[in-house]
DNA sequence: ACATTACTGAACAAATTGTTCGATTACTAC
DNA sequence: GTAGTAATCGAACAATTTGTTCAGTAATGT
């Protein structure tokens, strides 16, 4: 697992344009924000900025696979460390995550005109959940429902919730919403309203 | 109800805009699209454009409003016709309306960059759903989990679910596919896994 | 300490935006 | 139908933004 680049000149670079591109993202949309900006901001060379990046796009995405690495690392150390046979997606981990990098997250859920974020963060959900229940509904079991349904339901879902939970200022702590939306994607809406 | 615009010009102009923005985002990324591409398109005056609209957006948002008062008569007309008590949110409407109108729909929920379109979507279901439920959920019924968490949860699930049917190219028709977001709204995936 | 590699900053063409204005055309009301 | 009004056209414009180039300078690794 070594890094290929040793130079620190580069790393230092990217960390900074990357840094200053979230802080951007929290301040205004994603397509109000020139490479200017981002430059300023970072204290970087206009040259410097294309010798690395494409464009702007090319920066966002490529901050969004550093955090795509970190977020598998990080699933790989908590997934026996919760029982995963209790839930039907690892829902907690998301939130637990989302709970630490909150502004990450931010950045990338409501930050404006970014949805290629949002779309890499719904297929990296929806990649989740499809493995979890593909094992869960052993071979034949066959539903009403296709698992295509089923997952799109729940990814959407989750990530409703979860944005909802990041702009109301995490008013629940990480397991107490996950509980809400466990619950609420296991027995549904019905039993809420039984009463 | 009679309409203020009498000059057909203007109408002609705005009607040919709007339309060729719709065809332009079921093409390419509404960010890459230009305000030539799209005067070229409706071949309208670049003068013209700009005594209409502010910018891109404002012809977007300006053709969104459009829609929400269609779909809003579409309810009006066909609300009393479902069966109301049986469901716990008016999705089949969507589900018709999206499918009566596929292409608005697609270029609405899958097109890049026009989130403005996806966050008023969302703001339109949402608040559908809550005032559904509100009522559902007479007065005292102390849950356990927060109207707003089970709005979010059902309006995201509901925006999925029609995406995800929208991409896979209208696989069934709007009431199975609605009778598949009941079932998972109502029971949640329990059901499924209790074989 | 030395060779290599990255960063700087200024200058550049190209594309895009949003505005202005006089000439032309279409519309409505009468 | 015609006259007056209002909308459209199109060309020209400054201002931004983008992405590239290159020679000079600094930092880095060995």
């Amino acid at each position: 697992m070594s890094e290929e680049k040793s130079d620190r000149r580069v790393q230092r670079t990217r960390q900074l344009l990357h840094d200053a591109l979230i802080a951007l993202i929290l301040e205004k949309r994603y397509d109000k924000i020139t490479v200017q900006d981002i430059i300023d901001r970072a204290n970087i060379g206009r040259s410097t900025f294309y010798a690395h990046f494409l464009d702007k796009e090319d920066l966002l995405i490529s901050g969004f696979h550093a955090f795509d690495d970190e977020i598998n690392e990080y699933m790989k150390n908590e997934a026996h460390a919760s029982e995963s046979e209790e839930h039907l997606l690892h829902s907690l981990i998301f939130f637990r995550h989302a709970y630490a990098n909150r502004d990450l997250y931010r950045a990338m859920l409501e930050g404006g005109g970014a949805d290629t974020l949002m779309d890499t963060a719904r297929r990296h959900i929806t990649e989740n959940i499809r493995s979890h229940l593909a094992e869960a509904l052993s071979e034949e079991s066959e539903t009403a429902v296709p698992l295509s349904v089923v997952t799109s339901f729940l990814a959407g879902a989750m990530l409703s919730v979860l944005t909802w939970w990041l702009d109301a200022d995490l008013p629940y702590p990480p397991e107490q919403i996950n509980r809400m939306f466990q619950e609420l994607a296991r027995t549904g809406v019905q039993s809420m309203l039984a009463n």
